[in-house]
DNA sequence: TTAAAAAACGCAACAACATGCACAAATATA
DNA sequence: TATATTTGTGCATGTTGTTGCGTTTTTTAA
């Protein structure tokens, strides 16, 4: 392999995780770590990542880890990583509640300029130290079990914005029964969530695939994009691709 | 993990609390307290963080006392007694942001039922726990540095409610200059929320008393109880006793 | 005042690092 | 083609950075 490719290949892990770590990077391209510290030094020096002690960051470092959920926090962060991919420069993004939202929080790229509606106080918490990202809580009241504004207020409010893009996670999800929730206020701003914006992208943890809760948010047909933490070829998500994009 | 994700953790997860605990940092990141105090220690020389005993505070939340006192929260536990006697059951109450209001709203009794607007997300994050009380954020631009919703917006939210009594903490608080504030979003806002009340009430810690920022937010007389840490017939109280009820 | 908690300090173990060198592969030159 | 030169890589060496632990000192709370 040649010195080039190995570098790019250094850079294209550091893209997607943000970081890179020395040991890792030994053992996926088979040399010896100081080869790998060779090319972090001269990839560092032509500036485009950051060294530390141990690996490297990517220049626009960011928050790339979270501790604070260790519940399928690796599955979130990979759902986080695709769903930022669907963002383009400028847009304005309506963004919804759960710890799959905050992981998407805390993974959003720092060059990216864009206004975010949100109905998460903790979503709107995590982004509000990005330099790039104007954030704009929505009024209502505060549910106590999910954490986020509900209520006619923010179905009023809704109704009065545009969003070029939709950000939800969700309880339950099948090919059937579409998105479903157990929570019927939830399920009414859910609604209104996706009716002011131009597209919608569900974020769901694989295990959630083919659950089904109580109360229906929309069928499968309604969503433009499905993203979870499994490939997009896998044996379950392969009956999901003939309805929406799955990423 | 690396050093540098981990003190990026570190200043995430002030951004949300305004405080952490080293003993808290230590489980969540699996590391050793001394490596925390090592990483509260260079956060804190290089500006990121002010670090206080047992933890470390947000830069953001910068009060012109030692640390010491923010963390010993004895007086604003105090003052935040000295608030809950105010309240009434039923009432409609006014919230604004700070760690003062933050300590009032952790403080709260369980057994008062009351309708809660406040223009913080932490405030009603605290408060979203207590079972009786209906808690309602307002909607606006999130402000970076203060964490509260500011805008035009939240005026005209304002306007749409009558509360009983209207809870805001102040930076500068005179005699002479009334209740002043640094950021003109901040004093546009707390303006809006004292046309929005019946009653307000300030709550300041004892140091903040003859203390003066640039930009007034109303004369001493707009508002109707003054709740410090220290006895009302304390020097510094005393001359304040004539033109506001000090509690 | 006293006991508990937190911090500071020194130390040791270990991982990561820089450096020099040998060797191999690629490239250039005669 | 044969030889010299450059470049890249791995290994051995000593150095430095990071971390955890025991001890002592400081701070806090009762």
């Amino acid at each position: 392999m040649l010195k080039e490719e190995r570098q790019q290949y250094i850079i294209s892990q550091i893209n997607i995780h943000n970081k890179v770590l020395s040991t890792d990077l030994s053992v996926q391209l088979n040399v010896s770590e100081d080869t790998i510290r060779r090319d972090l030094n001269e990839l560092s020096e032509s500036g485009k990542i950051v060294k530390v002690y141990g690996g490297a960051l990517s220049k626009s470092f960011h928050y790339p880890f979270s501790g604070r959920d260790v519940y399928n926090k690796d599955g979130k962060k990979e759902i986080a990583r695709k769903a930022t991919g669907l963002i383009e420069d400028g847009m304005v993004l309506l963004v919804g509640g759960g710890t799959t939202m905050i992981e998407l929080a805390r993974l959003f790229p720092e060059n990216l300029h864009c206004t975010i509606f949100t109905i998460s106080p903790l979503v709107g918490l995590e982004l509000v130290e990005h330099p790039n990202i104007n954030v704009n809580l929505l009024a209502g009241q505060l549910a106590s079990n999910s954490h986020v504004v509900t209520g006619s207020q923010v179905i009023s409010q809704l109704s009065e914005i545009r969003a070029d893009l939709c950000f939800m996670g969700t309880n339950g999800l099948s090919l059937t029964h579409g998105i479903t929730d157990s929570d019927w206020e939830v399920v009414q701003v859910k609604k209104a969530m996706i009716k002011s914006a131009n597209k919608t992208a569900i974020l769901s943890i694989d295990e959630k695939l083919d659950s089904v809760q109580k109360m229906q948010i929309c069928n499968l047909n309604a969503i433009d994009y499905l993203i979870t933490d499994a490939a997009p070829d896998s044996e379950t998500l392969k009956r999901y691709v003939k309805t929406v994009i799955v990423l």
